[in-house]
RNA sequence: GGUGGAGUGGCCGAGAGGCGAGGCAAGGGAUUGCAAAUCCCUGUACACGGGUUCAAAUCCCGUCUCCACCUCCA
């Protein structure tokens, strides 16, 4: 499997550090608002990730953080009146739900920033015993100019980086460019104690300690969106590296969800919530939607094209259904190879839905010419293979909607439906074709549409 | 100013020297009482200008446009 290393700045191979064993750092979410699809955008990127390396046989250890205490959540706060805490809670569930209905595996662990201060205060000691930290009025700050290979993430030379924001005449700072590891607590600011007073994390820090304390000094991939590649993570490599460790063998960078071209923030007043575009589409289809692009192109986000998408989605989903309601339950064999080829080139997900589409529309002609045997069989079991590896499976209990199919309703709804379906046919028997369309047309306005075969009729409800 | 990315047919969206990915939409056909669903057929697209090559959307040079990061950001 090959993977694109931001680093390096090429498509090379994935060797996991320990065989068998993948351990993935993903920055999660600062909790200071509602997720919109940007931000979910990359939680499918990473989940299809490591849906294909355990598909692949490896064993997956996914650490995805919550930061749940800076600037703005402190000031969030404020503006809801209500602790810090109350609000990086809130918005932690809220992420949470997100995730969870867009089918984002749940990651090994989801650690917050504020349950392992002990471990950043370890962390800036080690830093500073070895000269690379410094502490200065209660803040503690990196030295990047003791750390040669700092910028080299992301191409940046320190000289040519803008003036930082906060550089003012009195920052005890040594250079601009150097950052807060640790930032002194002003009056009535959340605290805890240090050997050099009472302070709270500054960004950055959280992740460095928390990827040591799950993942140990050196792991495989280490993933996030794009706008974390500057400072984020260069500040994040540059500590821990700085600290001794060998830190993330591959980074990963996802793109952004964009609305005429611009990306998806919500200082541009563009941004959509997930709560508010799953009241559209469904939630299967919003995931679909997501992951159809290559996770380093930019989505361009639009109705028009999420209701294609959607449409194309229940082209895919027509075919399972129909094929599972032929075969019942079946067991899974192999992927295409094509499919896996795709995969396998940094997640190749385009070219290999192309794949997917080709299996359904020769699965489509085997239901067409009634043909049910071992092809259909491959047929239904690659195709539920390849959704499966995407999170996108429609059988998959995941996406049962829980309020409205309970077994006895579905059962009743069947029933009446299968009615109207025999007055229709008996209707169409004495050619009476305006009772048989009128009969067609009061299920269509109650969103149940009819599909007629050669042998059967089938219905389905419209959701 | 520095760094990185992008411009592909009506739309979405892969590819990255060689014989038209795929989807949606559109047109035609099959099937149907009519629809729906499904299948088959139909498209010579790669921002612009030069160049290299037997061959360029893909390489080189130049130009234009757009986006992102360098401040919080998935």
């Amino acid at each position: 499997m090959r993977l694109f290393d931001t680093a390096t700045r090429e498509v090379r191979d994935f060797i996991p550090l320990v065989p068998g064993q993948v351990s993935m750092y993903v920055c999660g979410a600062t909790v200071q608002a509602a997720p919109h699809v940007g931000h979910i955008r990359s939680g499918v990127a990473f989940d299809v990730l490591s849906r294909w390396l355990r598909h692949n046989g490896f064993e997956v250890t996914l650490v995805r953080n919550v930061t749940d205490i800076d600037d703005k959540i402190m000031a969030k706060g404020e503006i809801e009146n209500r602790p810090w805490w109350a609000v990086a809670a809130h918005y932690e569930r809220e992420f949470q739900n997100a995730y969870t209905i867009l089918g984002c595996t749940p990651p090994t662990i989801a650690p917050r920033a504020t349950g392992h201060i002990t471990q950043m205060i370890s962390l800036m000691q080690d830093l500073i015993e070895r000269g690379h930290a410094y502490a200065a009025q209660g803040d503690v700050y990196f030295d990047v100019r003791s750390f040669a290979d700092y910028g080299k993430l992301s191409g940046q030379r320190i000289d040519e980086l803008l003036p930082a924001g906060d550089a003012g005449s009195s920052s005890p700072k040594k250079d601009p460019r150097d950052f807060a590891l640790w930032k002194s607590a002003k009056l009535g600011e959340p605290s805890w104690p240090t050997p050099w007073g009472d302070g709270r994390p500054g960004w950055h820090i959280e992740c460095s300690a928390m990827a040591k304390a799950y993942l140990g000094d050196a792991f495989d991939i280490h993933g996030g969106g794009l706008d974390l590649v500057f400072p984020h993570h260069e500040n994040e490599v540059a500590q821990s590296k700085a600290a001794g460790q060998a830190f993330a063998n591959f980074w990963l960078h996802n793109a952004w969800v964009t609305t005429s071209g611009e990306k998806m923030s919500k200082s541009l007043g563009n941004s959509l919530l997930v709560t508010q575009v799953v009241q559209r589409v469904r939630p299967i289809e919003l995931r679909w939607y997501l992951a159809s692009a290559h996770y380093r192109s930019n989505l361009e986000f639009s109705d028009a094209a999420l209701s294609e998408s959607a449409v194309a989605f229940g082209r895919i989903e027509n075919f399972v259904t129909r094929a599972t309601e032929v075969l019942g339950e079946i067991e899974l064999s192999d992927l295409p190879v094509d499919f896996i080829d795709a995969m396998n080139e940094d997640l190749n997900v385009p070219s290999a839905l192309a794949v997917l589409h080709e299996v359904v529309s020769a699965g489509n002609s085997l239901l067409a010419d009634g043909e049910h045997g071992a092809k259909l069989i491959t047929a239904l079991s690659q195709v539920r293979g390849m959704l499966d590896v995407l999170g996108v499976d429609p059988l998959n209990p995941t996406w049962n909607s829980s309020q409205s199919d309970s077994p006895q309703a579905a059962l009743a709804l069947d029933a009446l439906v299968q009615g109207q379906i025999v007055a229709r046919a008996e209707a169409k028997e004495q050619k009476d074709f305006a009772k048989a369309d009128a009969i067609r047309d009061q299920l269509s306005a109650l969103g149940i549409t009819l599909q007629d075969s050669a042998e059967s009729v089938r219905w389905i409800l419209e959701k």
